[in-house]
DNA sequence: TTACTACTTGGAGTTTGCTCAAAGTCAAGC
DNA sequence: GCTTGACTTTGAGCAAACTCCAAGTAGTAA
């Protein structure tokens, strides 16, 4: 699979691929005689969990260094482990954060729709 | 109460609550005759809801706008709710993908849990 | 009055995460 | 063989959201 089709599949610039790869979000990817990039099934997974977690607000920095653990095997999986636990409880923490914006929003939402209701708006 | 008195209370620098107040994410606060800083109730809960908003990952700018729109007083519910409509949705979006994310964090962590139950760690 | 500290402003600097541009390389079609 | 277009690299540039700094002022304590 071409960078082109990756991209296109997955909504994102190249630019951001070759940079994931730079810096280690994804680990360095299946090339052509030629030097050209050509994702293999397992790349494309890799890009698909760089997506998810980028997504859901990790920093590129710890999901390069989950790669880095991981691909130095089977030594590693305590640290790995350490860094999801750390990841997953700032993302819980997170994750309440939003709910409790949401219910913020909503109450706000609602009390203009009242507001635009009751013929207030516009005077 | 004192700007240093507001930044303990929410863990925030006073360089983050005189920039939010420049760039409106919160109103103008009262001052004294001296021309410092005195947050009133009122300031309180304006900071109160910009951090929420903000912790939430809403932009600053939006945050911003939404204040500019309520200090117009009555004409802009219609405006105000649909900018916060709109943000709602963006907040649930990313709360799905934040949930996906968590699930994912969850798997890796539980195969690294099984991988170091087994003794495969370290050999 | 004189220190001293905490405040004030405006503007520059930093970090994160891309994003773009320049210059060169590769492969396919004519 | 030559052109074309998509790829390659390196490095600079950009936007968001702070964060820090310098220079000045306000209020208190001795």
């Amino acid at each position: 699979m071409t960078i082109k089709e990756v991209c296109q599949k997955y909504d994102i610039t190249a630019d951001t691929l070759r940079y994931y790869e730079k810096i280690g979000v994804i680990p360095e990817v299946t090339r052509t005689a030629g030097g050209i990039r050509d994702y293999s099934e397992e790349d494309i997974t890799w890009v698909e969990n760089a997506l998810c977690l980028r997504n859901a607000g990790l920093p590129v920095g710890v999901i390069a260094e989950y790669v880095r653990l991981y691909r130095m095997g089977d030594e590693t999986f305590v640290q790995r482990r350490d860094l999801l636990v750390a990841q997953r409880e700032e993302l819980q923490k997170q994750l309440e954060q939003m709910e409790d914006a949401l219910k913020r929003l909503d109450r706000k939402i609602e009390r203009c729709n009242q507001a635009i209701e009751s013929g207030k708006c516009g005077r």
